[in-house]
DNA sequence: GGTTGTGAATGACTTAAGTAGCACAGAAAG
DNA sequence: CTTTCTGTGCTACTTAAGTCATTCACAACC
């Protein structure tokens, strides 16, 4: 079994989930997996060195990484986006090989797939077919984008609390996914807040019985009380 | 004269200002202009039928056009990008095919080349090379929009004013450039504020002595004042 | 000429959100 | 076990920014 085998087969799920490589055969993701390798990075990994992604591309394979800015004068951070299984970085070094001033720490331990930069523009270069998929996911993160501004420039701070929990609530379960095991600052830098802030509308939520909350844990009780919770805010907007 | 070879030296000067389309032959400009044709619109002309850009591609040759958000309750406006000469849209319906819900209005009488989206498309599928340039024009545009997050989130309204204004001033005139003739109203709407406040803030800058305002005009005075500003608002954030 | 409308300037008021501080609980570490 | 550390809950305070209302100046228009 060759090295690429080895990688589809363990990592068949994590291809599949991938955007940006959707519709590849067999034989061309094993034609593209010759040049991948894995590797394990463990949780509260920092990766502050911008350098690090013009030479290497990665795509998640297990664990949470949050890609974040920090101001250089206050030192607050904002995360930009949480990337999970399958999804890529960076995509803007790939893009145009220019350093990409963010920052990514590992919020669980972390499997990636790992390819140098340089084998993936000449397998897209020998694919050309293949940008169409890069410009529609780039296009999906300009829409999230775009809808980040808009929610920053409209939106209060209760607002934005309300749909960060309702956007993350899995329809199965009812209950928080991705982000229901994080403290109350991670959860104030997804909406660009501050602990504090973000503490005094939980306390809110959980007064009015729609949450409950315990250390690192917001517990969903009631999804129609967060929805009628949006409504008022959304009424006072007006 | 065919048509194509009309618009290409008509139109020279806007088609090499346009970075989505860099590098391109005469040759192949013909072949593309084949299917452009020109449009006029006039001042003040609002384009709110979200679906009109499934249809055509625009590439601006003169005059400026906002490309804007409204919230639907609370009928705010945030203004998310100026559009220029040599500027394009819509490409996040290029990109996928899918709605995108923002506005356009044209600040001046505009000329724009049109290309109806299936003859792109079909274009770009047969000179699949030329995705190269449009995900780096995509990259540059996300830059743009995760700089404009940070700035909403880490700086204050005074710093994001100073900030446009310095933007915007030209190296040569010391004068603004493409935001010197908007109103107060409009100048908040770029940076996601009220007029009222906007004003507010210049009116100190009048006061120091670092801009001038007349109706619908500001005039920079002091450039290395307004940078002097600026560093007061970075150390107020510390 | 007068009327209307838009934009600017200004002051008073309200409020959401940021800030600072502290006490407490439970987890982690020794 | 004790100590340390992290996250939470809560209070009091400050402030930037949004809101509202009014006056003034000037441009556009009839």
């Amino acid at each position: 079994m060759t090295s690429a085998e080895h990688l589809y087969s363990k990592y068949s799920s994590t291809l599949s989930s991938c955007d940006l490589f959707s519709n590849l055969k067999k034989e061309e993701w094993l034609d593209l997996l010759a040049h991948f390798h894995e590797e394990k990075w463990s949780k509260e990994t920092c990766i502050i060195n911008h350098q690090k992604f013009l030479f290497h591309f990665y795509i998640i394979a297990s664990g949470r990484i949050k890609m974040y800015n920090v101001d250089e004068i206050s030192q607050k951070e904002h995360t930009l986006f949480l990337l999970k299984k399958g999804d890529v970085f960076d995509l803007l070094c790939l893009l145009d090989g220019i350093k990409h001033k963010v920052y990514y720490e590992c919020l669980d331990n972390i499997k990636v797939l790992a390819i140098p930069m340089d084998k993936l523009r000449a397998w897209l270069n020998n694919n050309p077919i293949y940008y169409k998929n890069f410009l529609s996911y780039s296009g999906k993160i300009m829409r999230t984008l775009e809808e980040n501004v808009s929610q920053l420039i409209f939106a209060n701070i209760s607002t934005r609390l309300l749909k960060l929990l309702l956007d993350n609530i899995d329809k199965k379960s009812n209950q928080l996914q991705l982000i229901n095991d994080l403290p109350n600052k991670e959860l104030a830098f997804l909406i660009g807040s501050t602990r504090a802030v973000v503490n005094r509308h939980l306390q809110e939520l959980k007064k009015n019985g729609s949450i409950s909350l315990q250390r690192n844990q917001v517990e969903i009780k009631d999804t129609s009380l967060l929805l009628k919770e949006l409504e008022k805010q959304v009424k006072n907007r007006i």
